[in-house]
DNA sequence: ATAGAATCAGAATAATATTTGGAATTTTGT
DNA sequence: ACAAAATTCCAAATATTATTCTGATTCTAT
């Protein structure tokens, strides 16, 4: 399958579905200066290429109180495959850990953890994540305040 | 107004509006185990609370060409409310930077990322952030592969 | 117990999604 | 350049869903 190239309209209907994943088709055809019923193929068409991957509700964490919200580097006593999967299949079974990305430098993985209160956060790791026996260090960031949060992603024009 | 209390079945709703947000109100309110209209009428309430602040549809990155992700940790010259708001708004205007946090640790901000490639992250880097004047250092993570990105966030029983 | 508020189901209506058929445009191969 | 094929589009018809409304039931606080 070729990687499917997608034009100005298809952009621009991206654009509005990541700013708006909830407008209706009606809506959205009006944007865009189309009739319905080739927005909505487009929008099938972007979702059965996988170029859409999903659709989700943004939640005010402070208000379902998740107050503590951290980035957490992580070390793994060695980077091999199969510590690599150790690793990952854990994290995996942990609801509190939302991301975890590979990532270059000198620690091996970070990871985006939501919780209730530094409390709840600090069971959470002692219990839960230092117990995975690839772990060989662990470095916390935790989130003051949040400036930015845009779900709306800078896609390249050409 | 006292921070509203939301009950079992909200939570319900909430997990699955997280999960899919694009789910018709008829189908959720199967799912849920109640009829439309007051399936609806919870769903307006969390949006009106701001407990759902938004939906947003979720894109690959690699299908849109945005192949290079990114978090950079930033450190100010000093940390008084006048750079930090200089520095923030400098972000703001970026559209490449999707997230911005204030953390703990040895650095002041982490931001996340994203570029087509390296070319154009380093470009953005050195022209559009090294720039700010209130930027001491940074330090980059290039994600070499993301193992989890949960948009569906653990919220507490209680 | 009882008034008031909140929540619910079911039915009616309004709006939207989805399908269909065919015209117009673009693309492709010669 | 040309014609066939493919794509993209609109408009209208139908199916599904959202939304509103009414009244019954349950919950809450006194």
């Amino acid at each position: 399958m070729p990687p499917f190239k997608f034009d100005k309209i298809d952009r621009k209907i991206l654009d509005i579905l990541q700013a708006d994943g909830r407008i209706t088709n009606a809506q959205l055809s009006k944007d865009i200066g189309l009739s319905p019923a080739p927005t909505l193929e487009r929008v099938k068409k972007l979702e059965n290429t996988g170029i859409i991957k999903s659709y989700h509700a943004k939640l005010d964490t402070a208000k379902i109180d998740l107050g503590v919200n951290t980035y957490v580097m992580v070390s793994l006593k060695a980077h091999n495959k199969s510590n690599i999967d150790v690793f990952i299949d854990a994290i995996n079974e942990v609801d509190e850990i939302i991301e975890c990305n590979h990532v270059t430098g000198s620690h091996d993985f970070i990871l985006k953890v939501i919780t209730k209160d530094i409390a709840s956060y600090q069971k959470l790791m002692l219990e839960r994540v230092s117990e995975i026996e690839v772990v060989d260090s662990m470095q916390s960031m935790v989130i003051l305040s949040t400036f930015k949060d845009s779900k709306v992603l800078p896609i390249p024009s050409n």
